[in-house]
DNA sequence: TAGCTGGAATGAGCC
DNA sequence: GAGGCTCATTCCAGC
């Protein structure tokens, strides 16, 4: 037993294993109760005392019985492990058991352990008291502020966030946590004395001249007092039982994923505290697998929820479900400096007119105040996620007028709001600051593939959680809707530097170029080149042509271009290739989508878009509702105006050009984020319908191209069965128990789709009337980095694309296929 | 006095 | 390997 001196403990890696491995005589001692421990309770339960280091509190998990072990592990009481030769670190032991439902007895009444045919062994309960707190694992769980001006405050609204419900993880999720857990000490690596490589995940163990919070506040540490505060009312914390446990077979469940889940939802009613015995185990009522991470994803899941059951805060959501509609009415600004633990407070994100962000619930007629949750998000191409770097923080003082709460939710820091039908459900956002946390402690985290250089962009992301009643969903239902503000550049320098392209004046045009391109937005330089590329599948770089910029009419918020040739005039398809604007090497702005056009095409549809120089000005329209379809497509066109340097229109700047499910009914839309605007049940058949069907019967627009044909199993046919997970949230995105078809079905190969970022989307899996022609979302690039901030799935709706196009698609691949590996549809 | 804000120093890593 | 640059992080000072 013990570590070896170095081994692990310097590179940042406590092998879990390293703890389990000890006398199998002692723990069998220490070993109170095989059957019914949960482990997580005891993980995590224990109150920490007075100086106790981060991640000390609660002492890892440990193998109890070596030789008796049948995937069974207890907690049991702290011990010291040797991690080097001048280190010992309290830890905890840990057992982890299998407990049946007949070794449980449950909660009052309990069926919570019925997870349809029997739970999962193998699998671990854990309280939802998070050790990954700032998700370096360095904290307690809990829900604690690490904000030096945080405080508790009340709590008279319905928040959801930070319950005590229980978690189901892996044998592979506790050792990582307990990883964490030994890790902290010294996880706290800093710069500039202890910078770590670009591409290393392994920081300089250096020490932080004032360290971070979490190290120096002990009480930051400590267990459950927050969490009990901040949950929701009658959480299944009060009986200090696990309350549920997600049923899952295939996957895992990742620390965010289960903590989420753990949220109470806004419902207080006791019955919330049990579990309807599902009658087939599950506990989301339609969750499509994701796809591959770094893909878009199709659609948001399914809003409605069980309200146990909250939604993970890696779950896309959509914004708007019936007639409710939680909407952003004033857009944060493009920039806000963030701020270190070491640093104080740089103040809540400020809107760009002045003043502060506002949400507003629309559609809501209840009188029971809701909570509006607000986190941190990640702004790439990606779907919205907890920002692995950045924390929401609670910013107080006599200028804030806001009352919030601040809680934990699986490492992510939330922010709850309330949300009063006397301010019409209308919440001023000015309590919101936003921590940076130190890239090298992040890195570090075990299963942290985010790196944080350069990744300085956010979003807000605000949800909230309403008690749905008959008929629009089954008693205890919960709807969850998200709406992510634009990106927010977070670093000091960069908005100074970088150039931010806002709006550009065309979106495509033919393949000869030719055409003149204005291009809006801030830092230009008179030196800004505007550059064209095209990346292949792969990501790498196939085409880059610079525009020339006529410096005559341009200046330096505006470049005036021509848009350059395309390097294979003969295609007969549209091509997406990205634009940006660039300062100089490393200062480059956000790509943006831009689409040649075949010359066939040129004349032929009267609705495509005329190349003529559009007005900056405008809104940028939501391409995929209620549009008329030139409309949309003239919208595309455009971004909305900014017409000086963070000064925009309250609607924002849409950093990310192609098309993204933005509401067009007025300008205060937060376009350019994570809308998944009005998915309306038709949108949400991913499941949802398949599984509410008589009473919840689709509605909305039907579907013009999609007559969508009953099919028995249209989850097996559909090609979001993906069995790929996200590399950072493996488990999070395949909550489906075992009892569920779809997990125990093989998954059928995805249909190979001729554009990488577009999957084939069967009818189906069509959330939004498409719209023809081809303005549909364009295939994006590989490439990350460039794409910083494009669109994705965060951006753009990949749905916008018919299921003729789908069919033509696939049509020329098998095509192309067929005649030759490599005979390209678009030839050079 | 505490919090907010802007600026800049520092140092590691990259080019 | 040196030097410049970029970036992250920390510190300082003014309000």
């Amino acid at each position: 037993m013990g570590a070896a001196p170095g081994s692990g403990w310097e590179e940042g890696e406590f092998e879990f294993k390293l703890v389990f491995e000890e006398d199998p005589q002692e723990a069998a001692g220490a070993a109170p109760d095989l059957s019914s421990t949960h482990i997580g309770q005891m993980i995590t339960s224990p109150s920490p005392s007075a100086g106790q280091r981060a991640g000390m509190h609660s002492p890892p998990p440990r193998r109890a019985l070596v030789r008796e072990f049948s995937g069974t592990y207890e907690s049991l009481p702290a011990r010291s492990v040797q991690v080097s030769e001048s280190r010992v670190l309290e830890c905890p032991s840990i057992q982890i058991t299998t407990i049946s439902p007949e070794d449980d007895p449950g909660p009052p009444g309990g069926s919570y352990w019925d997870t349809g045919g029997g739970w999962d062994r193998e699998r671990l309960y854990l309280p939802l008291l998070d050790p990954f707190c700032y998700r370096d694992g360095g904290m307690g769980a809990g829900s604690l502020s690490p904000s030096p001006a945080s405080s508790p405050s009340s709590r008279g609204w319905l928040s959801p966030a930070s319950s005590c419900d229980s978690l189901l993880v892996e044998e592979e999720e506790l050792n990582e946590a307990t990883a964490h857990f030994c890790l902290s000490p010294s996880s706290r690596p800093t710069s500039p004395g202890g910078k770590k490589r670009r591409n290393s995940p392994l920081a300089s163990p250096c020490t932080s001249r004032r360290g971070s919070y979490s190290e120096e506040n002990p009480a930051l540490l400590e267990v459950g007092e927050n969490a009990g505060q901040s949950q929701g009312p009658a959480s299944s914390c009060e009986l200090s039982i696990p309350q549920k446990a997600r049923k899952t077979s295939l996957e895992q469940v990742s620390s965010r994923d289960v903590d989420s889940e753990q949220s109470t939802g806004p419902l207080s009613e006791p019955v919330q505290l049990r579990r309807d015995p599902p009658p087939v185990g599950m506990d989301y009522l339609s969750v499509p697998p994701a796809l591959g991470w770094g893909r878009t994803r199709a659609s948001a899941h399914s809003p409605i929820f069980r309200s146990n059951a909250l939604p993970p805060l890696d779950w896309p959501l959509p914004c708007q479900f019936d007639q409710y509609d939680l909407r952003i009415e004033v857009q944060p600004r493009p920039h806000h400096r963030a701020h270190y633990e070491t640093e104080g407070s740089r103040g809540a994100v400020k809107a760009s007119p002045g003043g502060h962000p506002v949400v507003k619930l629309v559609g809501y007629t209840e009188r029971q105040p809701l909570s509006l949750q607000v986190f941190v998000g990640t702004a790439d191409d990606r779907s919205i996620r907890p920002h692995p770097f950045y924390q929401i923080h609670r910013v107080t003082g006599k200028m804030v007028g806001t009352a919030s709460q601040e809680s934990m939710q699986a490492g992510t820091k939330l922010l709850d709001i309330p949300l009063n039908p006397e301010n019409n459900m209308t919440a001023l956002i000015d309590c919101a600051g936003i921590l940076k946390l130190r890239n090298s402690d992040i890195e570090l985290r075990k299963g942290e593939t985010d790196v944080g250089r350069k990744n300085t962009r956010v979003r807000l992301v605000f949800r909230t959680h309403l008690p749905l009643a008959p008929p629009i969903a089954p008693p205890g239902r919960v709807l969850a809707l998200q709406v992510a503000s634009l990106p927010i550049e977070c670093s000091q320098r960069s908005a100074q530097e970088l150039p931010v392209v806002e709006s550009i004046s065309l979106s495509s045009c033919s393949v000869e170029g030719g055409e003149e391109l204005l291009v809006g937005g801030t830092n230009f330089l008179p030196a800004s080149k505007v550059v064209f590329m095209e990346r292949g599948s792969d990501g790498k770089l196939q085409w880059e042509e610079e525009a020339h910029v006529d410096r005559d009419k341009s200046t330096e918020c505006v470049l005036c271009v021509r848009v350059p040739a395309y390097s294979d005039l003969s295609v007969n398809q549209p091509v997406s290739v990205c634009l940006y604007v660039s300062n100089g090497k490393r200062k480059r702005s956000s790509t943006h989508c831009f689409k040649y056009l075949p010359i066939m095409f040129k004349e032929e549809d009267p609705l495509l878009p005329r190349p003529s120089l559009l007005p900056l000005e405008g809104v940028t329209h939501c391409p995929v509702r209620d549009r008329p379809l030139a409309d949309d497509r003239l919208a595309l066109f455009q971004l909305p105006p900014y017409p000086s340097e963070f000064s925009y229109a309250p609607q924002g700047y849409q950093d990310d050009f192609c098309p993204k499910p933005e509401c067009p009914e007025d300008g205060s839309r937060s376009h350019g984020a994570l809308n998944e605007r009005n998915p309306s049940f038709e949108s949400l058949e991913l499941g949802f319908t398949e599984l509410l069907p008589p009473l919840y019967p689709p509605r909305g627009v039907q579907r013009p191209s999609s007559p969508a044909p009953p099919s028995p199993s249209p989850w097996l046919d559909s090609p979001y069965l993906s069995s790929s997970p996200s590399p950072s949230h493996s488990s999070s995105l395949s909550p489906f128990p075992a009892s569920s078809p779809i997990s125990t079905s093989p998954l059928p190969p995805l249909p190979h789709s001729p554009y990488p970022h577009c999957p084939p989307y069967p009818q189906e899996m069509c959330s939004y009337p498409p719209y023809e022609g081809w303005e549909h979302q364009a295939p994006l690039p590989e490439d990350t980095e460039e794409q910083e901030g494009q669109l994705g799935f965060s951006g753009a709706p990949p749905m916008h694309i018919t299921l003729e196009e789908v069919n033509e698609f696939i049509g020329e691949d098998i095509r192309a296929f067929q005649t030759g590996p490599h005979t390209d549809s678009r030839p050079g």
